[in-house]
DNA sequence: GACTCTTGCCTATTACTGATAGGAATGTCA
DNA sequence: TGACATTCCTATCAGTAATAGGCAAGAGTC
């Protein structure tokens, strides 16, 4: 493993352009960062990114990746309550709260923004990783129903969808979150009870 | 008003290349329309465009605008049930379908993709048209409360993006729209009369 | 220490994008 | 007929992603 050394520079030089990336997203867009700002912002030509990247799409590839791998890491930290009702409306706020505190990131990871964009099997891996544990903590509370699961994250992202476009400062999307939980969670449980 | 038969044909050939251009955009997706394509497909050269629209956003307004009236149109040709709950649903399945049947257009009117874009007041004006329609509906079967407006908003909204991200012949979505109004209204009905 | 040889980055170039400038032809109206 | 506006053209520009080919610096081997 000594050969490695290089192949870990280049593993960090991935990283910093990357996080570069993600900057220039947040600044003006994700579908705005172009491959010539991109290189300016890390002191390299345009054409010497492709030395890193096949195309724009595998920089968006990695970006994918790497947001996902944060949402994994957030929900991993969560320190859920007891209750499992309680414990899904903190995970779905978790989850509503990563998704509207960056747009940019929220345009990749979750609306299909990039016209030829679809990710590598690898980071889609990542990404089925962090909704594998939202489907556990659905079924822990009670929605085993997959028309059920459909609805609420249909619910969740209808919401995060209207906090994004609203005007700042809008209703009180919160508090519509644990409505949800609470109407379908009642309603599934009533409809398997009887 | 004599004057007005070269304006008249002048109207003529910017509809026809607002038909063009949808049409661009339903084979390739709204955002890859390309002034080149569209003057190609209507039999002019790029630059002559720009006698019809000042630039792509413009033309993306007047699409913006045409989409708007068919909805409009959709919406009011509609024949609604007596019963208000009924008709409810039945508007928001009309709503739903036409968001579903074409995804170029559901992309430019519903969802934010084009990175510059915002309608101008008077596109903006046809879309509210569409949804103060909606607002009458939700009032009419008791859905008065502005968070319920905006939950079932997000409800029906989350669905679409579901239905139109998911693979084809999913899950029975028209089933979880009737399902998502009945949970809301009886919710709501259930809070006013108690 | 001199030898390859890979890696990292460069310049130059291509095709395509939206946009502007300016000219030629067509048709309308006084 | 003459003035004018409309319509469309060619030529051009800056910016985009992408490819080709070259140059130099560092790594490993003799």
């Amino acid at each position: 493993m000594v050969v490695d050394k290089v192949a870990q520079r280049r593993e960090l030089k991935i990283a910093s352009i990357v996080e570069a990336a993600w900057g220039l997203a947040r600044e003006r867009g994700i579908q705005l960062v172009s491959l010539h700002a991109l290189a300016k912002e890390v002191g390299m030509r345009q054409p010497s990114l492709y030395a890193y990247f096949d195309s724009k799409n595998a920089l968006y590839d990695a970006m994918f990746a790497h947001g996902n791998r944060e949402l994994v890491a957030r929900l991993s930290s969560l320190d859920l309550p007891d209750d499992p009702r309680a414990a899904l409306k903190a995970f779905m706020q978790a989850f509503a709260a990563f998704a509207v505190e960056d747009p940019a990131r929220n345009s990749l990871l979750f609306r299909r923004v990039i016209p030829g964009f679809e990710p590598s099997a690898e980071s889609y891996a990542v990404a089925v990783d962090a909704l594998s544990r939202a489907g556990a903590v659905m079924n822990a509370a009670g929605i085993t129903d997959p028309g059920d699961v459909d609805c609420l994250v249909a619910m969740v992202a209808g919401l995060i969808e209207a906090q994004l476009s609203n005007e700042p400062g809008g209703t009180r999307w919160t508090q519509h979150l644990d409505r949800m939980v609470d109407l379908l969670a009642d309603d599934a449980h009533e409809r398997t009870s009887r």
